[in-house]
DNA sequence: ACACGTAGAGAACTGGT
DNA sequence: ACCAGCACTCTACGTGT
C-alpha cells in the first residue's frame, strides 16, 4: 500500500495524469501537493500541513508493475474487502465446461474439472470454519480472562463451541453471540457461578442476544445442565463480603434444609444464596446488612428481605405441617 | 443507618388458540 | 406464531427501630 513518488524518472505529466485517476492530489487551501502519511493513516498537504483526510488507505492494487512491463500499469486484481471470510482473495474455479478460449472441454476434461470444483470447494469451507473457530475461541479466551474462569472450563466451553460448529448450529447466528453462550453453558455445567450478568458485561453481545443463543444451544445440543445450585455461589459471595466461615457454613445448611423443602421453585438462585448468607449472619451473630449483601450478590434488598425469612421459617418452630407437600422432581 | 413492607412496572415462562 | 396469565424480581417510597 505504499503510494511510491519516489521514481523521479516519471515524467511530470505522467504524474499529473496519475494524480487525476488517484483522486485527490491537490490541497483545497494551497493547490500544494497532498502526500499520505503512512505512519498516522492521514492525507496532508505537503506544503501547508493541512491534514485533508484520515484513513485514507489505499487497498487498491499499486499504480504500478513491479516486473518488466510494469510500465503497462494494468490495475491488476479486486479491492480485498473485509466481509468476505477470505477477504475477496480467493480464486473460484468457475462453472463453466469450456476452456478459456470458450472451446468446449472433453469428457475427461469436465470430469476432473469437477473434481477439482469438489475440493476447491471444500478447501474455502474448511478455510471458513477456521477463521469461526478462531475468531469464537479468542472471543471465549477474552471473556475467560474477563470473568476469571479456570482453564478447564473455557477448556469446556471451546469443546461445546466445536459441537455447535459440527452441527451447523451457527448459520444466521453471530459469532460473538454463541461463543458467549457457549462459554455460559460451560460454567453452568462446571458449577462455576457467573451470572447472566456478569457473562453479558464482557460480552460484545447484548443480553437478549445472547440469551437466545444459550437457549438454542443448550436445546439443540441437548446440554445436560442442572438448574443452578445456590450453594455454588456462597463462596464468591462470602469471600466478597469477608464474611466469617461459621457465616458459611450456617447458609449452606440453610439451603439444605431449604432443599428438602423444595423451597426453591422459580426462584433466583443467587437470591437464594444471598439470602441464605444474610440469614446465616443474623443467626451466627455476624451480621451483614442487607444492603452490602444485595451489593456482592447483585440482587435487590427486597429480594433479600422475601427469601431469608423463609429460609429461617423453615427449619425454624414452626416446623412443616402447615406446608402442602409438593412434589419437586427437581 | 438499617430493617421492613408495599405498590406498580417489567421480564420471562406457560398454556391456550 | 401471537397472546394472556402467572410468578418472580426490581425500583421507589414510606414507616419503624
Amino acid at each position: 500500500m505504499e503510494r511510491i513518488d519516489e521514481d523521479t524518472r516519471e515524467s511530470t505529466a505522467d504524474e499529473r495524469e496519475r494524480e487525476r485517476r488517484v483522486g485527490v492530489r491537490t490541497c483545497p487551501e494551497c493547490e500544494g501537493r497532498l502526500l499520505d502519511d503512512e505512519e498516522h493513516g492521514e492525507t496532508v498537504c505537503g506544503d501547508c500541513g493541512l491534514v485533508v483526510a484520515d484513513e485514507a488507505i489505499d487497498r487498491g492494487p499499486e499504480w504500478r508493475g513491479q516486473t518488466r512491463e510494469g510500465d503497462s500499469r494494468s490495475r491488476v486484481g479486486a479491492p480485498t474487502t473485509k466481509t468476505m471470510h477470505d477477504e475477496g482473495l480467493s480464486t473460484v474455479i468457475g462453472w463453466q465446461d469450456r476452456d478459456a478460449k470458450g472451446t468446449p472441454l472433453s469428457g475427461r476434461q469436465r470430469a476432473r474439472m469437477s473434481r477439482l470444483r469438489t475440493w476447491d470447494e471444500r478447501f474455502r469451507t474448511r478455510d471458513h470454519r477456521d477463521r469461526n473457530l478462531k475468531q469464537a475461541l479468542g472471543e471465549i479466551d477474552r471473556m475467560s480472562a474477563a470473568l476469571g474462569v479456570p482453564e478447564d472450563v473455557q477448556e469446556t466451553a471451546s469443546v461445546i463451541y466445536r459441537r455447535a460448529l459440527d452441527e451447523e448450529l451457527l448459520p444466521g447466528r453471530s459469532i460473538e453471540g454463541m461463543s458467549t453462550a457457549a462459554l455460559y453453558a460451560a460454567c453452568r455445567s462446571a458449577g462455576v457461578p457467573r451470572s447472566l450478568d456478569e457473562v453479558t458485561d464482557v460480552s460484545r453481545v447484548d443480553g437478549m442476544e445472547f440469551k437466545r443463543a444459550y437457549r438454542y444451544l443448550v436445546r439443540e445440543l441437548d446440554l445436560a445442565i442442572d438448574p443452578p445450585d445456590p450453594t455454588d455461589y456462597l463462596p464468591k459471595f462470602a469471600s466478597e463480603l469477608d464474611a466469617d466461615e461459621a457465616v458459611q457454613r450456617f447458609a449452606r445448611d440453610l439451603l439444605e434444609a431449604a432443599r428438602e423443602r423444595a423451597l426453591h421453585s422459580g426462584k433466583s438462585p443467587v437470591g437464594l444464596a444471598a439470602a441464605a448468607l444474610y440469614a446465616a449472619g443474623l443467626e451466627t451473630g455476624h451480621r451483614l446488612t442487607q444492603a452490602e449483601v444485595a451489593e456482592v450478590a447483585g440482587v435487590s434488598e427486597v429480594t433479600i428481605r422475601n427469601r431469608y425469612q423463609e429460609l429461617l421459617g423453615v427449619d425454624g418452630p414452626g416446623r412443616s405441617e402447615t406446608d402442602v407437600e409438593e412434589p419437586e422432581p427437581a
